[in-house]
DNA sequence: TTTT
DNA sequence: TTTT
């Protein structure tokens, strides 16, 4: 499901894997999976007017058995397709008391692009 | 444009704003605006097992023609869909020198969903 | 789900119905919905060098709780957004023998865009 | 661009070619691609309980640079992802006088999955 | 056949 | 901080 109560929040990203994948077994023993993806977007001109790119490092989560997956058959320098939706997760800074937020892609569904062709998909969305 | 060098970043959200936009000249002139939309994700239930709703809120920025629309049409509460990419912005901050970062979607189209129905795109996108 | 062995059928649309929907129950009492969604895009100029619009009619059809849904919700030129995936038939010309086909939209989830906020999804969604 | 006056119309597939791309230049000497896309869906069991799948054919096509590149790069079974929208011609036929159509997708952009990644995207896109 |  |  992409839409509820008449809202959408939906991200798709086609990019590479900047590292291995991180993953672990949370308290609860569900597995969690973490990695960067890079996506490019047209930046200026070098001084020989050459067009640059702009890299966009965006942080994905996934869970479950998707993770699993992930953390399986994932590297570094892989190309996916992820579908998902937009999360901040917010917290008081213990030293200033600020609060702070991070942004990332709660991944619903995974593609491999290169090599194999499997579709992985969070258990929820089964 | 949407996708670049073999790359997709793309968000979709359709939503209501928590406020009213915030419009500004900045010192080139140039129109920026910025908002903050909520989505909803299912939550779990209360004592009453009721089906409770999340609330996700994400910082949308336009600029130039787009900003001035949306300056000139938007109050809080609208309904709007925003097509448009992830972005983050990092930095260092000067009293911890810890990087930090934001993460905001950064529009290319909003189409205005309740009343009027025009679209508006982001100059760079016609 | 919206992606299956590595391939991926999405469509969506957002525009007005041309007429009522047609509701009917097929012969297992399952119901069915289907209507014609206009959507418009930039077309010539007329003499007076204005700028035109052409309008695209797509088929939309929907099975099951979300076509009675649309049945007692939706009316002609009512705005919605539509999240499906394209769909194909064919069959042989009685008359002609030729191989004869029609190509539609299959509703997923579908958002009622003027007045009511509600979103319905068709029931393998849940 | 891929909303007009408050509408969408928006496609987007992923899936492999069936045979090589067809392109010719038209009578203006624009060039003109066509090819037919395999997308797969979940089918029913088979005898023995096994999950089928069905295959989607669906016709895209496209026109100048991007069909050019098409016919340069593409062959029967390269995996590609293709965004654009649904169009429908219509016509009289000449023998029964009945109108018929066909539905296919309008590419505006094509990223060539497996191998390269480099993206291309009509002239007008641009 | 919709709508602005 | 929105809305149903």
């Amino acid at each position: 499901m992409r839409s509820f109560r008449g809202t959408v929040n939906r991200v798709e990203l086609i990019g590479r894997l900047g590292a291995d994948p991180e993953v672990r077994q949370v308290g609860n023993g569900v597995s969690f999976c973490r990695f960067s993806l890079a996506t490019n977007r047209p930046g200026g001109t070098d001084e020989q007017g050459k067009r640059q790119s702009e890299t966009e490092w965006t942080t994905v989560e996934a869970w479950e058995r998707l993770a699993e997956v992930c953390g399986n058959y994932l590297q570094k320098g892989r190309r996916v397709m992820v579908m998902g939706s937009l999360r901040t997760d917010s917290w008081q800074d213990k030293e200033s008391g600020q609060t702070r937020s991070r942004t990332y892609v709660r991944a619903d569904e995974i593609i491999f692009l290169d090599g194999g062709n499997n579709r992985h998909e969070s258990e929820e969305e089964e």
